[in-house]
DNA sequence: CCCAGATCGTCAGTATACTGTCAATCGACA
DNA sequence: TGTCGATTGACAGTATACTGACGATCTGGG
């Protein structure tokens, strides 16, 4: 069968391809929960590292990586500053002198009660111009591609198996 | 009518939420387009600021970043690397003492059309898992909601008017 | 021609991301 | 029980991103 001509190498294909829309969308992503959080002083990964350590008080930094899918190293940084602002605390773990366990103070769960309503925002924004069937289909596929595309990222999702220290998962 | 009743907050709902899927599914796209590249020594970033110089040669860095919808400070760097790496170089324009204007090299022109391949192996791989008539359902609405969303973005795409310094566009 | 405002590249500061490495510690096995 | 492999948190190095500021420069109005 013939082999299919080079393309010609022109930005319009990098407008098209998946790596860059998924970029632009993130980017995108990004700047509209800032600007409806502004008032909060939380980054969208910030805001997801308090919300699994209110699902899961206890958790130690390592498995935190795992049920939210960041990267460990950065995770580091990330608890300094929510632990600078006063929103978690660190506890080391009586039975392991490496574990540090994570809690919300109560800072850290009012001001995740509060931000709520501006998340919710925030993320109906980033679909509003889409049509609402489309969302839903946008939503569908996208949920898909993630899962099946777990294992090829570097921090894959372990939601379930991250947990069994805590006596919940297993 | 009856107000919603707070949702309890969890982490299933930020693994719902657009912008975790965005995040993740970003992440996901920049691990295997590193994988497939990783003999390139080429970053997405980079890559495609190679590719927009290509298709408009002398183009400077406040009008590539309107072109790719990257942010200006952080071009800054990304043209340092890339002529560190000897695949463009910069030259003073005559005209106006601020502007650098920006030219692929011989290697640069060479790289790009030797990573071409890889790159279209790593869009590939990104939608592999979805059926083809998903793949195509999925990329339509990510196009539109992108070019819905551009203002919302802290860099707009600006392709057009970008270039009129060139004479290509006005 | 001169000046006010806009533009260009640059930089400092902060926050994600990823790679690779390290010391401290733990756990399992000989 | 002693040791080795695995795990944990930490760190160094690189690369995106965004905010805000700055000096050099250009441009248009008077």
């Amino acid at each position: 069968m013939p082999s299919k001509p080079a393309a010609p190498i022109t930005i319009d294909a990098v407008y098209a391809a998946p790596g860059y829309l998924f970029r632009r969308m993130q980017q995108i992503a990004v700047s509209i929960f800032m600007e409806e959080c502004k008032a909060f002083d939380l980054t969208p990964v910030q805001y997801a590292a308090l919300v699994a350590i209110h699902t899961h008080p206890g958790i130690d930094a390592t498995r935190l990586s795992a049920v939210i899918a960041f990267d460990r190293s950065t995770l580091g940084s990330v608890i300094e500053r929510l632990q600078a602002k006063d929103y978690i605390e660190r506890k080391p773990a009586p039975e392991d002198k490496r574990i540090k366990l994570l809690y919300l103070t109560k800072s850290g769960a009012a001001i995740l009660r509060e931000i709520i309503p501006a998340v919710e925002r925030a993320q109906a924004r980033m679909l509003e111009p889409l049509k609402p069937a489309d969302r839903k289909a946008l939503m569908g596929l996208l949920v898909q591609l993630v899962d099946l595309n777990n294992e090829a990222s570097r921090v894959p999702l372990r939601a379930e198996d991250a947990l069994e220290h805590l006596g919940k998962g297993g």
